[in-house]
DNA sequence: CAATTTGCCTAAAGCTATTAGGTTTGGATA
DNA sequence: TATCCAAACCTAATAGCTTTAGGCAAATTG
């Protein structure tokens, strides 16, 4: 019979698909198999166990989502800059739900320092370019500005903005708003 | 042989005791049966399925989180109550991160409306009164402390704000004290 | 103390994950 | 072109989790 042209990457790619069809805590090894009609046990010449498949979707997502990050940078600065960066990040969560929620995968240290994740860091440095923050404020409020994107984008994804006005929408331009301001007279 | 004294209430006590020790995502019927010397067939005839056990832990952890949230508002406002209130979300999430994970667990919408959550939506407006909020205005601003506690708690989890310095206690003081400054001036 | 309900058990089927070892296939090489 | 070999895929088997069905024993109740 005809090979499938397995791949590690092709697999973690087909497991990302399934991720946001499904929800990123229902892909199993099983069902891909299933989708590239192949025997569950031919997945485990390319990948170690379902762990390393997990992995490999955050790391997909984490690098997806990095180079979105980055287009929106590019060229804008100071508010501007904030709320490109903050849409992407939320689009992403909205057209890939499987995928966002991979990029939460706990990663061992190792892992992530190879990760996008680094990316991810300094773009968030870069949106705070914008503003004058002292060396010591950029830690804090680039926490700040993981909290509110992932805190948005999680709560939103669960529903728990769902069907109550003003929508959601609103809100997140506000709280943008919000968030420049407060950028802007960080230091006391 | 003498009988366990299974109880609907009784499994999901340990359900949220295991998802502390283990997280949330490995709270299998299996071992929590093996902890209470039982079969595991037993456990279903006090609940209906794993789902149902995941649901339960979720509405535990809901009412314990808000007994803590009412309890750090009581007697407080303004800034007090929001640091109060802040404080009891990240310091559950820390003891408790199984339960906290659980909180996250997707309600339908008829179980969401008879949980605890109506008590958290609640309690975030009654921070607001503190600053002087207009209606539509107080839900933007409830949205975005939804955001940032629970985003910052997620992250935190995460172990995103690691090893690396300041650390994590300072931040969320900043970010508080950022939060605090924002409510106050919120109107334009 | 008998009757009935309730609690827990045995048994079984259907998933998923993982490992070990065998066979086929397609491309490289002689 | 014939052969070889490594990679790709398969069969088979073990083990754990979920869920259902039906049975026996312990508690409760009259």
């Amino acid at each position: 019979m005809a090979r499938a042209g397995l791949t590690a990457q092709r697999i973690v790619a087909a497991g990302a698909d399934l991720a946001d069809e499904v929800g990123f805590d229902r892909v199993t090894a099983s069902e891909l198999a299933r989708r590239f009609d192949v025997k569950v046990a031919s997945l485990y010449s390319h990948l170690k166990n379902a762990h390393e498949l997990n992995v490999g979707i955050a790391l997909l997502a984490l690098e997806e989502l990095a180079d979105r990050v980055s287009e929106a940078l590019a060229g804008r600065a100071g508010k501007d800059a904030l709320v490109a960066v903050a849409n992407a990040y939320l689009d992403y969560s909205r057209e890939h739900p499987g995928r966002y929620a991979a990029t939460q995968f706990p990663l061992d240290h190792e892992t992530a320092l190879a990760s996008a994740g680094v990316r991810h860091s300094a773009m968030m440095k870069a949106i705070l370019r914008g503003y004058d923050l002292g060396e010591e404020d950029q830690v804090h409020a680039v926490r700040l500005l993981g909290s509110v994107f992932h805190g948005y984008a999680s709560l939103d994804a669960s529903g728990s903005f769902g069907h109550s006005a003003p929508d959601s929408q609103q809100s997140w331009a506000r709280i943008l708003d919000g968030i420049d301001t407060l950028l802007q007279h960080w230091r006391q």
